[in-house]
DNA sequence: AGCACGCCGACT
DNA sequence: GTCGGCGTGCTC
């Protein structure tokens, strides 16, 4: 007997296992190919991964069912995306079915069950039924009306009015047919969408860094560049897998390396991926790699309608594509032949996605490479101490470049100490030394931004007299004043309330703001400087008012003299007038509580740093802190990455944070907290016993929890925490996936939903 | 996930 | 008595 094996599309750990199935008679099934089974109720989307003659222990041949039919024969799966979402659900621990709609988003579409009338039935029956069962005759009515005599279920359901076991009864009776049918989720409206002639995003295309990187492209590559670019062309030749790390700083020249490279990769018949942080960053470099490599080239991006990303993909698929622009979901794009995988600005923490599977795009790339002999290059002026480290262990290569292109100078940095601020009297936001440069840049014509990593316009509402803080009544969260709208807003869930005139605790008249946020900022300006025009960038005004491009368009077009915001400000904004950066107060990043404040606020200070003075006009930039002395502070003012990186990992060495170890953090939600505490205590209990039964002797592993969560209650579920740090991530991960199966089968599991991190950015 | 089964409290 | 809420179990 031949059996399939078969994945289910449903998305539930339980059912992460192959399912077995009969080929029937004449059907051409190949691996890859997606199929409609039966599971227990009802019909599922699955994929045929594999063909056996045996079955499982346990599972008997009576109970095997045939498979039902095949979905979409033209899409088959390659055999090895199937085995990169088989790695992904297993290195991210999320269920096999997140896993393969992440790598082959065109397993969208769903199984809907469909009502259809008995032809036979329609005449002389009917009429019968309007006299002994006028219910049922309007219900069928509505049927027998409907313009294709068919409906889905739940839309008949709406309109009839019945019930399910209603709709079955009829079934029985023999007036409908009930049919399962799949419901593919690409339009056929496809071209359509496409010939419109839309930039890429729908979003309009900046004129003025397309015209940048033209001048760029046009130079030739300096000695530092071409170097680098022969290098990277060397490994390329070995048809070996091996990642690069590109460290260059800001203004050396990267783009034109990427797109050397990239060129050569072509030349040699392959294809490749060239991943940017953010999605807003894909429309200009790709303008600038159209310019080179015209319409083989496309940009993929999880803001693409659905239509346009699967004409994309199809175009993908048939060759007609070598070039992959994108953010992060692009680095599964099925292109033929794929020989490397570039990501810019490698750092970022936007290349980790935050839902399931959880991945990084980094890991991802190296998986892929690996599966293909291929090359991944790592980008950035600031690595992640991670792949620095991974460089300097020797388990990547490192190239540096460390000149910019035309010799502009780094803008030097002045720290200023606002402890001494405060002794001088000086009691605003800004320093002395910020306000006279603010005064000069303003006089001078020039424009400045000014950096404060906090929205809104102070950070929480208290009470003077009992210390009483505005808490967020679902998540347990300060609430942040806004001006806009006299309103207390929560930063997690977006939940709104107007702020209190007397503590609802002590009933005093005496409840004050405290702390400073953008909005501040922004009136602060306006205090001191009344004639200065001013736009505020963050999450705020680029989701209420213009937008993003809206606002960064009108601060180049000049129409502000000064641009505040948020860490949205730092990324790849190139503005040539913008003399001026200050940064309010660098302390609000260095002071969170997560061992990787440090490195972010050392990424964030150099690239907000690199604002200023881009074009021939000097830059400055003053940075606002309560702790000078800090590390992050000084090296990032000297613009010294090196000798942050070899303070840092001393830190992170002595400490046994990461890469030193590595964490994977469970967190437990539910909105009846017993059930949640219930749950947390299970899943401990299941790990505690794969201790013993592992070969763990010489690895380390430690289980820390059950404990209530940083935040212990959000959006109405409480949260509680289990962790696992050890140094082996392999055996962690296997330690851990036995533990949430055998959790998984514990009664107390049911309902309580699991958010499995595998080392998490942010602890 | 999505459905059935079985067990308990509050209604005609 | 029985309706319906929820906890439990199973899926080739």
């Amino acid at each position: 007997m031949h059996y399939a094996e078969v994945l289910v599309d449903v998305a539930n750990r339980r059912l992460d296992q192959v399912f077995h199935y009969q080929i029937p008679e004449g059907m051409d099934l190949k691996r890859g190919m997606r199929v409609l089974v039966p599971l227990q109720y009802r019909q599922v989307q699955g994929v045929a991964v594999r063909f056996t003659n045996e079955l499982p222990q346990g599972v008997s041949d009576r109970a095997i069912k045939p498979i039902i039919g095949i979905v979409g024969t033209l899409e088959i799966i390659p055999e090895d995306l199937i085995d990169l979402a088989l790695w992904l659900a297993e290195t991210t621990i999320c269920s096999i079915a997140q896993s393969l709609h992440t790598v082959w988003p065109l397993l969208k579409g769903k199984v809907e069950e469909w009502v259809i009338p008995v032809a036979a039935k329609e005449d002389e029956d009917v009429k019968t039924l309007q006299i002994l069962d006028p219910e049922s005759y309007h219900a069928l009515a509505v049927l027998f009306r409907s313009r294709n005599k068919a409906l889905s279920l739940s839309i008949y359901l709406k309109r009839s009015g019945l019930t399910k076991n209603q709709v079955e009864q009829l079934a029985k009776q023999g007036w409908i047919r009930l049919e399962s049918r799949f419901t593919s989720g690409v339009p056929q409206s496809v071209r359509k969408a496409l010939s419109s002639g839309m930039s890429d995003e729908g979003v309009e295309v900046n004129t003025a860094d397309i015209q940048r990187f033209s001048s760029d492209y046009r130079r030739v590559l300096t000695s530092e560049q071409s170097n680098v670019s022969q290098k990277i062309m060397g490994a390329l030749a070995k048809q070996q897998y091996e990642t690069i790390l590109l460290h260059g700083i800001t203004g050396s020249g990267k783009t034109e390396v990427y797109q050397r490279i990239i060129g050569e990769v072509l030349a040699q018949g392959g294809s490749a991926i060239l991943l940017v942080p953010e999605i807003s960053l894909t429309s200009q470099i790709a303008s600038y790699f159209r310019e080179h490599f015209g319409d083989q080239l496309i940009v993929l991006h999880s803001g693409l309608q659905v239509s346009e990303k699967a004409k994309a993909w199809q175009d993908i698929l048939q060759g007609k594509i070598r070039i992959v622009i994108g953010a992060r979901s692009a680095v599964f794009a099925p292109l033929p032949n794929l020989r490397m995988i570039i990501l810019d600005e490698e750092h970022e923490g936007a290349y980790h996605q935050e839902e399931n599977p959880k991945y990084h795009a980094r890991n991802v790339a190296r998986k892929r490479m690996e599966q293909l002999r291929g090359v991944v290059v790592l980008g950035s002026a600031t690595p992640s101490l991670e792949a620095y480290a991974a460089a300097q262990a020797g388990k990547i290569s490192l190239l540096s470049m460390e000149n910019r292109v035309a010799n502009r100078p780094l803008p030097p940095v002045e720290v200023v100490d606002m402890r001494e601020e405060l002794i001088k009297g000086n009691r605003s936001m800004f320093s002395l030394s910020l306000q006279n440069k603010l005064k000069g840049t303003l006089e001078r014509g020039e424009q400045g931004m000014l950096f404060l990593n906090r929205r809104g316009y102070s950070t929480f509402v208290a009470c003077r007299e009992c210390g009483y803080v505005v808490r967020c009544s679902d998540c347990d969260i300060a609430l942040t004043y806004h001006t806009q709208g006299n309103s207390m807003r929560c930063h997690y869930c977006n939940h709104e309330e107007i702020p209190p005139r007397t503590c609802p605790e002590c009933g005093s008249r005496y409840i004050r703001f405290f702390g400073q946020g953008t909005q501040r900022v922004e009136e602060e300006i306006k205090g001191l400087y009344p004639a200065a025009r001013i736009l505020r960038l963050d999450f705020d005004t680029t989701r209420s008012k213009e937008g993003y491009g809206e606002i960064l368009g009108r601060f180049r077009r000049q129409e502000a003299d000064i641009l505040v915001g948020t860490q949205m400000m730092a990324k790849g904004l190139d503005f040539p007038n913008v003399t001026l950066v200050g940064v309010i107060a660098a302390d609000q990043m260095l002071n969170m509580p997560d061992f990787r404040a440090r490195e972010r606020t050392f990424q964030l200070l150099t690239q907000v740093a690199g604002r200023a003075g881009r074009s021939d006009k000097p830059g400055q930039v003053v940075i606002q802190t309560y702790a000078p002395e800090d590390r992050a502070i000084i090296k990032a003012s000297h613009h010294n990455f090196k000798g942050f990186f070899w303070e840092e990992i001393a830190y992170r060495k002595a400490r046994n944070y990461p890469p030193y170890t590595h964490v994977i953090r469970v967190t437990l939600t539910h909105e009846k907290e017993d059930r949640v505490i219930k749950g947390a205590h299970s899943l401990a209990r299941a790990l505690n016993q794969g201790i013993g039964s592992h070969e763990n002797g010489n690895t380390s592993l430690d289980i820390l929890g059950p404990a209530p969560a940083v935040i212990p209650r959000l959006k109405n579920h409480y949260r509680w925490q289990v962790s696992l740090k050890g140094k082996n991530i392999v055996f962690l991960r296997e330690f851990m996936h036995q533990g949430v199966q055998r959790f998984a089968h514990d009664s107390s599991s049911s309902g309580v939903q699991l958010n499995i991190e595998v080392d998490p950015l942010s602890m």
